[in-house]
DNA sequence: TGAAAAAGGTAAAACGTTTTATGCATACTT
DNA sequence: AAGTATGCATAAAACGTTTTACCTTTTTCA
């Protein structure tokens, strides 16, 4: 059940490989083979169902149509939404894409890379973690294209994606200022990437261009990697002990661990307790009430990764790295 | 930048390709290589950072490490978790996973397929479609490990990995009618595969074994691939016309859709219009009123589909093909 | 008419591994 | 002392492509 190789067609067709090649790679009229011949070995490889063996052909041309797509967690919504729409859309070109979830370990992600480095993966797309700065830095050098997108890392010059992190959070806390809020919670975590730090300094901004005074013990840094369980904890303990009167979650995952908490505790969200979550969800739409969240542009996001990934693979030069931010949206519900 | 070859090491340590091979590959004492040259090769490995090219080694051996996941759409919260799981303990076992998502068309669902064949993977884990038969069938002639999971092809005898959605049905049903449900109605889609219509064979069981005689209009088959807009419309109707007390969604995503038809249209789920849903969902949980829902065993199904596999990929004779059904579990809420 | 160019095609090297077959010492039997 | 293991190591083929360099025949055109 062997399954055939350009060899075989050759044979077929009497010509030889280098031909069938040609045709195979639609280089047959630039290397002036005739229409004849082209029409029979086509004819052949129809019928005969033949398909480049891809590792071979990787192997010979260094490049494996292959992205890497390295993401924080693949069964978190976000990133499957975007990865299923990376995916789409690489599909088209021809690109297939090997996912990984690093669950935000360093150690994981840098696993990652090797693996991929090793498989020979024409390029990345990776939602980066704090101290993988070098790791990608070496596979700029090595002249392999590189798109950041969700997470960036501040000591890196590279591609990057994202949203505006900076004005939602502005934004969504200037909605609560505006509604009369006076004690607003930011639920976050404690991991070092600029797009989650920035939600902490225009939190504060916010607080202090409406003259709220900043209050540290306001804020919960959960720690990246903990169980829900114990987030839970932390939570209602939060939400007991001070007489918040707005939330914002900084991430889905956060908002729902929260929803979940007070639907336990039994504390109701309304007038004088009002939530947001960042990264729009199922949950939030169809709660009761209607959870109010930041929503990233995910189809936008998806479509410049792409393109800009595309651009890279296919020009002969080092383009200049792209900063590209989108505007995220407050859904007021 | 070139990486480093096999070659390089060989060069560097001062033997052959053929013994940094037979170390890299574990098979120096076999071989009788002596302990010196081994660790004097391994230091060099080991500083040099050098990681072989699988590239060359899928060429030679006919292996990728590499295993094919096809599934609807991947960013469904049921095939994301999955797909999550199942990479987790593949990666254990040194096996990296390609996955794509079908979208439920058969014609992307044969390229698909056929870009793994050509991609020479290991093995193919498949939520199939129907049609796909023959080509699944191809592939188990080709010897290649196939398992199935979710969905199953009835004319097909091929391993698979499911829920028993007949009981988890049957239960669900049974369950409304104690609650002294008349009026229950099954939303559905009208994909042919044996775990789908299942829901339906045991719909009507579960009515006939209570003496409920069966109403045809009660039962919405919903277009497989038609826009979430439309499928609204049809289940807003549904809801309407009837004086419906209680319904069962056959997959989650219809079942938020059915959710947000209630919200729009202000119907409440309470005492005389109750919901089941189909695959739990962190909506279900957080929604008010809880909704109850058929969980399925994700861990244990990822945990089964893997260690199948990996059996299958490990033995040398082609093993029986394995039927295994997991109890799904109702959860009330 | 003769040289150059174009048309039509191929042989063979190369990509980086794994693996089979083989070689040469040295040590062990009898 | 001859024959046979055994320890240690390697040369070279093979996997299936792409691509470079080259060859022959025909056509062009000064």
């Amino acid at each position: 059940m062997k399954s055939l190789s350009i060899k075989d067609i050759a044979v077929k067709a009497g010509v030889s490989i280098t031909t069938v090649s040609f045709i195979i790679n639609g280089k047959a009229r630039d290397k002036s083979i005739s229409e004849a011949v082209i029409k029979k070995v086509e004819k052949i490889i129809v019928e005969s169902g033949y398909k480049p063996n891809q590792i071979a052909r990787s192997l010979r041309t260094g490049n494996s149509n292959i992205i890497g797509l390295i993401v924080e967690d693949i069964s978190n919504s976000f990133f499957s939404k975007i990865a299923r729409l990376i995916e789409d859309k690489a599909y088209k070109k021809g690109y297939k894409i090997i996912y990984s979830s690093t669950e935000n370990h360093i150690e994981k992600a840098k696993e990652l890379i090797t693996m991929f480095k090793s498989r020979k993966v024409d390029g990345y797309i990776i939602s980066p973690i704090k101290g993988l700065e070098e790791d990608i830095q070496q596979l700029m050098a090595d002249n392999k294209p590189v798109i950041l997108f969700d997470r960036n890392l501040p000591d890196l010059d590279a591609n990057y994606v994202g949203a505006d992190h900076f004005k939602a959070t502005y934004h969504s806390i200037e909605s609560f200022i505006k509604q009369g809020k006076k004690k607003i919670s930011l639920v976050t975590i404690d991991i070092d990437v600029q797009q989650i730090t920035e939600r902490l300094t225009a939190y504060k901004k916010a607080l202090a261009d409406y003259d709220i005074p900043y209050e540290e013990n306001l804020v919960l840094k959960v720690h990246f990697n903990q169980d829900e369980k114990e987030t839970m904890v932390q939570m209602e303990k939060l939400f007991q002990t001070e007489e918040i009167d707005a939330v914002l979650f900084a991430t889905n995952y956060l908002a729902i661990s929260g929803l979940k908490v007070l639907k336990q505790t039994g504390k109701k969200i309304g007038n004088d307790f009002s939530v947001i979550a960042y990264d729009d969800h199922e949950v939030f739409e169809l709660h009761t009430p209607g959870i109010s969240a930041v929503q990233q542009p995910l189809e936008e996001i998806a479509e410049t990764v792409i393109q800009l990934i595309l651009s890279q693979l296919s020009s002969k030069t080092k383009l200049d790295n792209q900063h590209i931010i989108l505007p995220a949206k407050l859904i007021e519900r």
